[in-house]
DNA sequence: ACGTTTGGGCCAAACGTTTGGGTATCATGC
DNA sequence: GCATGATACCCAAACGTTTGGCCCAAACGT
């Protein structure tokens, strides 16, 4: 019956068709892959009309190497990021993966773990896989690695991170500083401390930026001393706030620049005995699923990871199409939880 | 000095190489590709040598494409998961993807959604990447979407989740249930709930299995309204304590088969004024890094998600090269923490 | 009637490898 | 002196596409 497409192993080939139904493997090829103003001019409507029938009851499915092959292009595309099992990447990813298989390009993924030599050996493994552009999620600001490899000409975006003047899509992290350094001199807050991230970072540096400023505006200086770089995890920002609170007096509030760092901040608190949201504010960054799951649900910055994904792979795409881009600057939002007000009422009347 | 490995674009091929020496393409490809023992008898070591050194002057890539096309095998891997923004599945895949590079293959990675339709349609879409084998993450219990893929020839292994006799590499979850099965009956619980995820996933399955049958075995039945289904996620155990907990009195202990599921089983507890090793106890399983983070630690039972995923390549690998392989269930590990013994003394002696 | 267009296709050359066969040269065995 | 066997290569076909030309016949313009 019907052609139950390719159920035994039998790769169907531009060949295949031609010969089946008489015409030449040129004729076959333009009519199923020439745009359409071109491919009604490559045979009559009679034939379009076979070969496309026989074509999808053999279901036919172009080679991607030959096709690569001939054409010098992949549809493929590499992705690098510090850490995959770091949700927010993870879900940056989800949103690259999900666009770039609507442009009909495909993705190879690994993680660099920040460091510089697995980006460089990464980098070049995905150029001997020859995609036609990367995406880097684990950009250094200060762009060095980027530098050389822009003289590659091999088309490339950034997300998350931005760095240099190469496009980027990333969240507004500065504005998300300032959002928070908002609402907690709204609060009251005037002895505040910064578990900053990674120093080589644009979203710790910026989000720290917006935040020192806006401090600065109401005539408050955050110390030095009140702002420690950490890891992105749980665990870094659990070393980072053991750090502040053993200096000195506690904070009264706390503002990690990543929300999984806010939670390991959360574990230091409570070894030192206080708690969340009533001793010590707490607020984080990105808004991951747990944020407000937490047993003291997260006061923290929505950050659009998903979509900064998305936007990633359609700037890329324009880039492949040899357009001209420009960086994006999503906007993020703030969303108040328990963290910093306490369970008094966030958001009941 | 000395070629700067194709810094302008210029592809270079073996004929090429050919060329500039003055040899014919196909002893370049022989010296280059084939295994040590052929190679010499292909060129004489001088040649070998000068075949060598030009190759890798000039950073000599081979194109994959044309390898690929030639050789009907593309070293390409298809990874289905349900979703990479779970860590869970996201540490697996850093596993696989790890292994994979390893090996000279390189992977797609795709969501599914625990959709059916979406495992349908993705997997079409790896098939005609003309990837070499399968690794799915992602498989339904009943295996029945499975069943129709076997039928294609195209190698492939499960990981996280079993189905069926396909060869797969999992945690024993079964036993993981048991074990905390054991350990809330010695803390003296004998009213308790599961929290059981999806009932279409081996793991949930399993483990809610282990759980019951130790339970069963000290002579206590579990009640089926004290088993509730749900999501992965922070979310689905949530609602999933919700449930338990509005009907009747809430039980003394939870166990709930996933970490996040247990987190959400905390926002619950919370939200119904319970305090989490105090009031309930509350397990989870795979031990995330979160769980040693949360403001009170998780007992859980830690699962070798990176592990898998590499065992789960390499058993692709040995299917590839037609080998027999045989699936392989790892051993989980038991992490008593607070959240079942309280802040007593867990760790402290 | 005759040159030109257009429709409908065919041809062949790539793209970069791999691989099953040659073949020419030289040394060896007898 | 000649078959035999290495040694060190070369040759050519094939993998499945794409694409710039080419070609033939019919239709058209004048």
């Amino acid at each position: 019956m019907g052609g139950d497409k390719g159920d035994k192993s039998a790769p169907v080939t531009l060949r295949m068709l031609a010969d089946r139904l008489g015409v030449h493997v040129s004729t076959v090829s333009r009519v199923l892959h020439a745009k359409p103003h071109e491919s009604h001019r490559a045979a009559s409507s009679a034939t379009v009309e076979r070969i496309r029938k026989l074509a999808d009851d053999l279901g036919y499915q172009p080679n991607p190497h030959a096709t690569s092959l001939r054409t010098q292009r992949s549809n493929l595309v590499g992705v690098l990021v510090p850490r995959l099992s770091d949700i927010v990447l993870a879900t940056i990813y989800e949103g690259i993966e999900e666009a770039a298989a609507e442009q009909g390009l495909s993705t190879f993924v690994t993680n660099t773990l920040d460091d510089r030599e697995l980006q460089r050996s990464h980098t070049e493994m995905m150029l001997a896989r020859r995609i036609d552009g990367m995406i880097f999620g684990d950009a250094y600001i200060d762009a060095e690695f980027l530098a050389g490899f822009a003289r590659r000409g091999v088309p490339f975006v950034l997300v998350s991170r931005r760095a240099a003047e190469y496009p980027s899509v990333t969240c507004d992290d500065y504005l998300g500083g300032r959002m928070l350094a908002e609402h907690l001199l709204e609060l009251g807050h005037r002895d505040v401390a910064v578990i900053a991230g990674e120093p080589y970072a644009s979203t710790g540096i910026d989000r720290t930026a917006g935040f020192v400023d806006g401090y600065a505006e109401a005539g408050v200086e955050i110390q030095a001393e009140k702002m420690v770089h950490s890891r992105f995890d749980a665990r870094g920002g659990h070393l980072a706030a053991d750090q502040l609170l053993e200096t000195g007096a506690a904070p009264s509030a706390i503002f990690a620049v990543n929300d999984f760092a806010a939670i390991g901040a959360f574990g230091a608190l409570r070894d030192h005995g206080l708690r969340v949201g009533v001793d010590v504010a707490v607020a984080g960054f990105n808004d991951t699923p747990l944020a407000v799951e937490l047993p003291v649900p997260l006061t923290t910055v929505r950050s659009p990871m998903h979509e900064m994904g998305r936007r990633g792979i359609e700037l890329l795409a324009r880039l492949l199409g040899g357009e001209e881009v420009v960086s994006e600057r999503l906007r993020p939002e703030l969303m108040v939880r328990a963290s910093t007000v306490g369970f008094g009422d966030p958001d009941s009347p």
